[in-house]
DNA sequence: GATGAATGAGCATTCATTCAT
DNA sequence: GATGAATGAATGCTCATTCAT
């Protein structure tokens, strides 16, 4: 769903809401999304309340855009290490390191990103799955996923017959609990948790030794 | 007139509370802690506003007691499994299965507790952990925690050197990540996945054979 | 307005009562009317909040059995002492003397009987004047009236002529300002203050030396 | 966006306090300040309750404005005439009937004050005194405290050697019972009633003549 | 006599949103 | 573009009162 402002916004305008989103996604990270009202965002970017308003329909669109350009920025990250990698056993590391190391480097969208993810919820209950599903760029979510990562895996003989489904979950489940350990305890160690984690998964998805199931 | 905590509850007094205990629970897995105010749950409960803050001093006492509730229908369900156990694997697996079998049965209870966790945060911005953590019997608490599994699965032998505490970690995750999924899409198998979890965590914790790195 | 208990009451439900009058002096001496609510006195009382509003009517009631109960109390003890006195200089000193002893020896009756004063109102805002008036002893008051004694140390030709009734008021406040000084700091010397009072009102009321004003 | 207080306000925010403090002034005399809820406030203002709460930040904010303003408006009108007398006795006429003169023009200013004055009450059970005494103006308080002139007078011998706290007391009190005296019956006549306060002062306050006493 | 339970009215406060300027 | 002002809905909570037992 496309705000009418979304073609041909001014430098200003681009501006000021860049200038938005970045604060409200620190006011999330500091306070939680539950505390973080439009008014806390506003006083953080130094400008009104209505302010924030003008230049976002209404608080969702603004959660929205938060979502997005977090998303963006975490695909940037972690797209070329993923791409540069020619097997599945490789972009699988390169999936898990990249996303903690995007994580260490941007704590504050990890842990906004995290919060909405668990916290956000329309009027009705529904999580934030639907809406930014339909404005997230496909293509990206997709090379994001790593069920597909599993899928190729499998397919090549690399890992043993997986289920993807079940393995992308919790790979996921295991880089956002991560993220929940900063949120507790800023000084948790980010890297050998992920070489932890790669570790588990490359145990976890190796073909069997013919003699082993004997 | 004796305070409420002082004495035993009259039988009226404990079904009432159980009600909308049961009532917090369900609202709060439905429309998340956020929207879960006092009025949306006695309204689910069929009484007044002021009838839930009668029986309970403030919101904070209920979630408290929603917790309590959550956590000893919980234990109660997967401790036993666990200690019939004599193995760190065979506790491991107990671990993970009865786990998602009480998701599974308690599908409400999963979800609320699963959102209260991430969600609540005390006015300072703490999350549920500390208070919790005081309230909730010691020796259950430690006995649900999956770090002791690994621990004593390496002191016996049974798993290679892992990270304890990293495994937790993700083994806690890939159980939640279960409760994400139902809340998703109800008809996710929960069974299924259980038993994939149970297979990657094997595999990632089975002490390497000699000759696995020539 | 008389309740329909009002005559013919057991000893149980008047013993009941006094306590209960007891406390809620208690209360609203220590916390002030405000926070003087039926729980509060209750809980004091030890009974249950619905005790005191089966014994009365409503805390309207309550107030008003206060409020005798403190002018009865008080009255019983100045009384003897300014009626023993045959002048009216020996009254007005009796008066004063035994009211700020009064005060002094039952600090509750004083501070509780002043807070109502100020603090109670009608929902439509009227003072507690009217329907105390209906209630107490006729008699009494009158006696208790200073406005008396300023009239009759007058037409004795003991007391100047003065404004029996701007005396009266003058008196009156500055008797409760002792009460409001005891609120504030518990070490005030009533005695003392009475004795300033005391020559303040003879040095206003003595009768002008004829060459006073030449 | 800057805070409230930060800078200067616009003239509709400056005017639509002045109004909100007047109609709470308004309120507060006629209901009682217990009664002063800001519903009712916002209601006499003609505005809806959040209005009021956009202005001020909280209940206590605009006690604390109305105090003020009251206090101000007080100290304007009673300040010149007293300053303009040279003697103590001058003094203390100009400040009994200054303040009469300024309870009979603005009634509702000190019903108000008296009725916080005598209500007002933190959490913590203390009265106005101590807030207030932070945020008035050290200088003007001095000035109108009525403690001082009777020092100066006892000083430069105008007076007896009095108790001028007790005296203070007994002053501040009579002048509080005038205000006490119009909110039960408005046509009370508080120009003569000053009239005999002053004269009940000025023979309290007489140094006595040396053959006084023989 | 006593009381636990229930309730509606009211409280101060927060918040996303609208709108005129 | 930006903003001050206004507002209604909702939140957690307190309280006097009613009523069945």
């Amino acid at each position: 769903m496309r705000s009418r402002r979304d073609r041909a916004r001014t430098f200003t305008e681009r501006a000021r809401r860049a200038q938005i989103i970045e604060c409200a996604i620190e006011v999330i990270a500091e306070a939680g999304y539950a505390q973080a009202s439009v008014s806390r965002i506003a006083e953080r970017s130094g400008v009104a309340k209505s302010v924030v308003l003008y230049h976002f329909a209404g608080k969702d669109e603004l959660v929205d855009a938060v979502v997005t350009r977090i998303f963006l920025t975490g695909a940037a990250a972690m797209l070329p290490s993923i791409d540069a990698e020619p097997t599945a056993g490789g972009r699988l590391r390169a999936y898990i390191h990249s996303n903690l190391a995007f994580i260490d480097r941007h704590r504050a969208y990890a842990l906004a990103m995290l919060d909405i993810w668990t916290s956000y919820r329309t009027p009705t209950g529904q999580r934030l799955d639907e809406a930014a599903a339909a404005t997230e760029p496909e293509g990206d979510l997709a090379r994001l996923d790593p069920e597909v990562i599993f899928q190729e895996g499998v397919a090549s003989g690399e890992f043993r017959p997986l289920p993807a489904r079940s393995m992308a979950i919790a790979l996921r489940q295991a880089i956002d609990g991560a993220v929940l350990q900063i949120s507790r305890d800023p000084g948790f160690d980010l890297h050998a948790y992920g070489a932890d984690v790669v570790v588990l998964f490359e145990l976890g998805c190796r073909p069997e030794p013919a003699g082993d199931h004997p």
